[in-house]
DNA sequence: AAACACTTCAACCGCCTAACT
DNA sequence: TAGTTAGGCGGTTGAAGTGTT
């Protein structure tokens, strides 16, 4: 029978009648024992099917419509500190079931993250060289193009965007490094995980992204003084950014990266710290508090 | 206006665990 | 102690909605 499954139960879709049947019954007798909810209330729905409908969509405490930005931090945060435990993110979110915040993670925060050049698995940065890459040119054309209305998801572009363009060039600068010892050998070259000719594609990586940076040397402010003037709007303010980008010599972040005093990335990233480390690549990945990437043979791992 | 592609999300499936017999 | 069952969880699917060509 269509719509049903061997056992005859009802599949698919819950109607507006069946769903006020749950409700009166669960508002009368209370929740918890689902088989006698589907068999006592004339619904011929599985017990699971009752409980997914009443706890994903009609206990009545339950928040539907759009999710906020402090919700969607809270559920990247709470994400990259659990992994894939949704029930245990939605209990922290008040009124949002598991499945929705699953769903969200799923179809735009997860994407969201990789856009910004941080792995949704690992939540480290990615080492996808293509995606990396991709990743900053949407980042960058979103900074310079953003909307200074939605001033906080600027700030957080511009923030991220420096950091991750900090890590991604040193995560070049290893990856070349050790691609070059292994890539120059002619007899290795067809074992290479990226296939023949990886010495060019370094090499035009490399150009790529010294020629994205360099181009970015003519600042096209997006935010200034006057639309950011409060820093407690601002998420992630540290009084020191902006002095610190002025004070880099080694390799200067693009000056539109520069935020207004009052607009500065978040301060668990020391970009310009980052940045100038880039003389010194072995304590780069230290200094983002991941020892396991800071090594030669992290990377050999990768590649190979 | 129609066809197609893409996105969203409700619901199902299979597995795991705890409680009960 | 072993077997059974119900509830819970995460992964996956597919229908519906929306956007694009």
């Amino acid at each position: 029978m269509k719509g049903s499954d061997e056992t005859g139960l009802k599949k698919g879709l819950w109607t507006p009648e069946e769903d006020r049947i749950l409700v009166d019954y669960v508002q009368r007798h209370g929740h918890g024992k689902w088989k006698s909810v589907a068999t006592s209330a004339g619904l011929n729905r599985s017990s699971k099917s009752c409980r997914l409908r009443w706890t994903n969509y009609l206990r009545p405490d339950i928040k539907r419509g759009s999710v906020s930005g402090e919700e969607e931090q809270t559920i990247i945060d709470l994400h990259a500190l659990l992994g894939n435990k949704w029930s245990t993110i939605a209990s922290h979110l008040p009124g949002r079931a598991d499945n929705e915040v699953k769903n969200l993670w799923s179809t735009r925060l997860k994407w969201k993250l990789i856009q910004m050049g941080i792995d949704p698995v690992t939540d480290g940065p990615t080492t996808d060289v293509h995606s990396i890459l991709a990743s900053q040119l949407q980042l960058l054309a979103a900074v310079n193009f953003c909307n200074p209305i939605d001033i906080n998801s600027a700030l957080m572009l511009q923030s991220n965007a420096a950091a991750t363009i900090a890590k991604t060039l040193h995560l070049l600068h290893n990856m070349i490094e050790v691609m070059g010892t292994t890539a120059s050998n002619p007899a290795t070259v067809e074992n290479q995980p990226f296939g023949y000719g990886l010495g060019h594609e370094v090499t035009e990586l490399q150009s790529n992204f010294i020629d994205l940076v360099a181009s970015q040397h003519q600042p096209k402010p997006i935010l200034d003084s006057k639309t950011c003037s409060n820093s407690n709007d601002v998420p992630f303010a540290s009084s020191s950014f902006a002095a610190n980008v002025q004070n880099s010599t080694t390799l200067q972040l693009p000056t539109w990266i520069t935020a207004s005093p009052e607009c500065r990335p978040r301060p668990d990233i020391n970009v310009v710290q980052n940045v100038n480390n880039i003389s010194n690549p072995s304590t780069t990945f230290e200094a983002w508090g991941d020892e396991a990437t800071a090594s030669d043979s992290y990377w050999r791992d990768i590649i190979e």
